[in-house]
DNA sequence: CACACACTGTGTGCGCCACACACAGACCAT
DNA sequence: ATGGTCTGTGTGTGGCGCACACAGTGTGTG
């Protein structure tokens, strides 16, 4: 009936399950040695620059050592997000929509400081530790809302989507300098004007190749923009929930 | 001056450029070849599946070969891309809200069937024939609405993401059976309830332990619930500019 | 009409990867 | 003290993306 033994080991060691005391040699590390090792990585190098080996290394042992602590590739990724994102913030704002605003920002904050985030595949929901208090304070933002619990997942799922897109977008595709993203941007920009003829794709040629009003997309307000529109629909659904009881 | 030789490989095959008439031995097959073999392969085993050498034995040739038509791998993921979407639906329907709608939910189809398509790394914005024509399509949905070129880009974006994340959180996150996603579901949430301690948690336990209102997540009216909040967001935009011209 | 040469698919091989498995030593309960 | 379990290590395997040299092919140009 030890339920617990069923989990993967990562998730023991995250929610510093104990082992109970028992034989053998001490560990010489904890995961979040692996995980800051793995992260020191990734910031520098891209997602593609972590490998069992190279945090092996990076580490002193070898590589085999790391799979006592973790079990495969994607928990090593599960360790790296839960340490990545750390804990949530705090949210003290008088309104739900300042409070999701400040989890919203902090959200993209993390992904901006880590844009490897950003190219870890996705194959379950979360479960580490932080990663639930982040879920938890944005269930929270909506605390003093009309909007039931259901709701309210959808609605924090929805920002919660809305600033994972927008990063990815707007931010340096992959980790690479300010220079070589300029760079980036000016290539597409040629191709797209080489490629989008305007009798096929006059919308295209509209809105990306000639600037308009606005012309940069890597403005942050241009997040916050994106973000009131989320969160108009968020109040439209809580002004219909006030109509109708 | 010839601006089109620096294209990459893929981009020119894909637009049709004809590399004109030139000595050499006519080629043996198409990139379409190489994607339909590719997508294939992802459907059913997932994106990690495919890889040069088993798309080349499935095509009969070597691994090498694929090289003449694809730079890199990431390329291999463009030709797959553009393939699995296809050309976009027609938009002829009455409003804008009806026309983003039909694109959104063509677009979720087109995700539903090839679950791959959420585990292609993203490096850049489309460059390819059918994904520009997707663009195009979306961002004439708002056609005959009050936003300017750049917000429908915003707008069209902010659908695209919203179905993207959408279609990551619902249906099961890697190509799996019916089955086994349910069996996934169920495990998940046995671990929930196991690491959400209420105390710590209250919110989590209210959204996602206990079924509440409405239970489950996978509910495909789930997907137009969320949508209809996106876009409620993009009408108060548009309702916005109407009042201050 | 011949031929030069650009272009094709092929074969070999390199370095890296995630991971299996057997092992020697470290440590705690008994 | 000692048995059993857990530690980190060493070696090895199959797969991967891809570089590079190569032989054959067919067309534009002489």
């Amino acid at each position: 009936m030890d339920t617990t033994t069923d989990l993967p080991r990562v998730l023991e060691q995250l929610w510093g399950i104990e082992g109970r005391q028992r034989p053998g040699p001490k560990p010489a590390f904890h995961i979040s040695d692996i995980a800051r090792a793995a992260i020191t990585l990734a910031d520098s190098g891209g997602l593609a620059a972590v490998s069992m080996s190279k945090v092996a290394a990076a580490l002193g042992f070898t590589t085999m050592s790391l799979y006592r602590y973790v079990d495969a590739k994607d928990d090593l990724y599960v360790v790296m997000l839960d340490h990545a994102f750390g804990e949530p913030p705090v949210l003290e704002q008088a309104t739900w929509r300042e409070r999701i605003t400040a989890w919203a920002e902090a959200f993209r904050d993390a992904m901006v400081r880590h844009p490897w985030i950003l190219q870890v595949p996705v194959f379950e929901p979360p479960l580490s530790p932080n990663q639930l208090a982040w879920m938890e304070q944005g269930l929270r933002a909506f605390e003093d809302t009309a909007l039931a619990p259901g709701e309210r997942v959808s609605s924090m799922l929805l920002v919660n989507i809305y600033v994972r897109g927008a990063v990815q977008i707007t931010a340096d595709m992959q980790s690479r300098s300010a220079e070589e993203a300029r760079e980036a941007d000016r290539l597409y920009n040629a191709r797209l004007r080489l490629l989008a003829d305007p009798e096929r794709f006059p919308a295209i040629v509209a809105g990306l190749v000639d600037p308009g009003g606005h012309d940069d997309e890597g403005d942050p307000s241009e997040f916050i923009f994106g973000l009131d529109s989320v969160l108009d629909g968020i109040q439209a659904r809580i002004d219909r929930k006030a109509e109708k009881p």
